[in-house]
DNA sequence: ATTATCATGATTGTCGACAACATCTCGGCA
DNA sequence: TGCCGAGATGTTGTCGACAATCATGATAAT
């Protein structure tokens, strides 16, 4: 998890150089949770952790409420927090959510990507293929990759408040539905099909036209999971679905 | 201030009952920094606030981090926080982003609005011109129903996280951008008008529409915005543009 | 047997103090 | 005179302890 492929230039989360402890527990809570080392429901306890990572209550605090404001753990007044349980529901309002802002930075990405950013993008997309190619199964390294594509697009928008949004705010919570949700990739050559129209209208300056594919793209990747989901709930007969339901989110 | 025109049933943000210190002064700093009370780039210091409210710095910081998660306070390790500086740069970027959500937002809002919901929704519009008519002068409350009313169709659109988005997280920092730039509200008739035609589309249930017309709607009052600081910036002949720009936000 | 009440235990909220770090000031030196 | 570095000062980061609150289980009354 920790090794990259390290192909096209990883984007490189700038490897903030952590100056407290309470963002060093943060980072590692925060990789325990999307890893799924911490299951959902969870509960976390100040004392068990501050003793787990052997530090006082203080920055553990500090953590956690940051991990709170990234929507990764509920916390109740006096009563305690827990891992974050994801329902369906949210994840397809995430979707909705996603579906605007990245249609969004799609449309200002066709208009402020430098050709230098467009040149990386397609050489992630070039990567993604070379490796969908050789080992099909790997589709943990192309799932990030898939990230990697979407997070591009949204730094390329050159919009602040869009990019913390997207890649600080919103880049965990996908992260754990898909481990939550087992996403098994599916249907990889529509989605790079996809891709690659995408990022032609943005080399070409047509905004509306990144804007319109984006919103389908993201759009057609949430029915995919709707359908899955529903599917997977017919096969139970109407019994509880598992949590790992077989549903795709291959982006 | 803290009375309201109590006309169209306020929408009653649920009056959280404040459990423990750091919520209360959260709420207070709050207050104070939207109000302007604080004024942007004011140095908060951990010390002094928490002398001034008579409370420790351990519930303080905790306000001071849910304060830093709303945008309204910026902090660098080991040397402090100051309220947000902002920039029309930064403005801009929030029109794009209030455009991206506010018109999907109008589009579920067309989907999974209730009957009593839009009945709301044209009750405050009433109450709007109303107020408008009898004392134009009164801008602050008709700005502050302007975002009663983007804050119902936002609730209306029925997504949790949208609504976590918009009406938590980016609700302050409109507000504080309001005081920021004291908009003078103008062309409030065509806004008016603009605000009918989405709920007409609303209650047709023409989500495409009603989609549309919240797009237009935002991205003029953008432009709108930008004209009003470029002229504001022309007036000045290259010179520094003072932060009270007489730009308009009366979306 | 069921429910209400209360004691117990654990966890969170709050506090004050100490240590680490950054900034500012002032003196020395080229 | 200007620049650099050491010390002083204030702020933030961290810690351990105490108080307030909530969940749990046992006990007793109906």
């Amino acid at each position: 998890m920790s090794e990259y492929v390290s192909e096209p230039s990883t984007p490189d989360t700038e490897l903030p150089v952590v100056r407290t402890l309470a963002e060093r527990v943060f980072h590692q809570l925060q990789r325990a949770i999307v890893r799924g080392e911490l299951p959902p429901g969870t509960r976390i306890t100040e004392p068990g952790l501050s003793s787990h990572y052997g530090i006082s209550r203080g920055p553990l605090r500090e953590a956690m409420r940051r991990l709170e404001t990234y929507r990764l753990i509920e916390r109740v007044p006096h009563v305690g927090a827990r891992v974050v349980k994801l329902s369906m529901d949210e994840l397809l309002e995430l979707f909705d959510v996603r579906e605007a802002l990245e249609s969004m930075a799609a449309r200002l990405a066709a208009k402020h990507m430098t050709a230098e950013e467009i040149a990386g993008l397609r050489e992630v997309l070039a990567f993604h293929e070379r490796q969908d190619d050789i080992s099909s199964a790997e589709a943990y390294y192309r799932r990030e990759g898939d990230l990697d594509f979407h997070y591009r697009i949204v730094q390329g928008s050159h919009n602040r408040m869009l990019v913390t949004l997207l890649c600080d705010d919103l880049y965990y919570l996908v992260r754990l539905y898909r481990t939550q949700f087992s996403a098994k990739g599916s249907r990889p050559q529509r989605a790079f099909v996809e891709h690659h129209r995408i990022v032609d209208a943005i080399e070409a300056g047509d905004a509306e036209l990144a804007e319109l594919l984006m919103r389908r793209h993201v759009s057609a990747s949430r029915e995919n999971v709707a359908a899955s989901y529903a599917k997977a709930l017919g096969d139970e007969e109407g019994g509880e679905v598992s949590l790992s339901a077989n549903t795709r989110s291959e982006e």
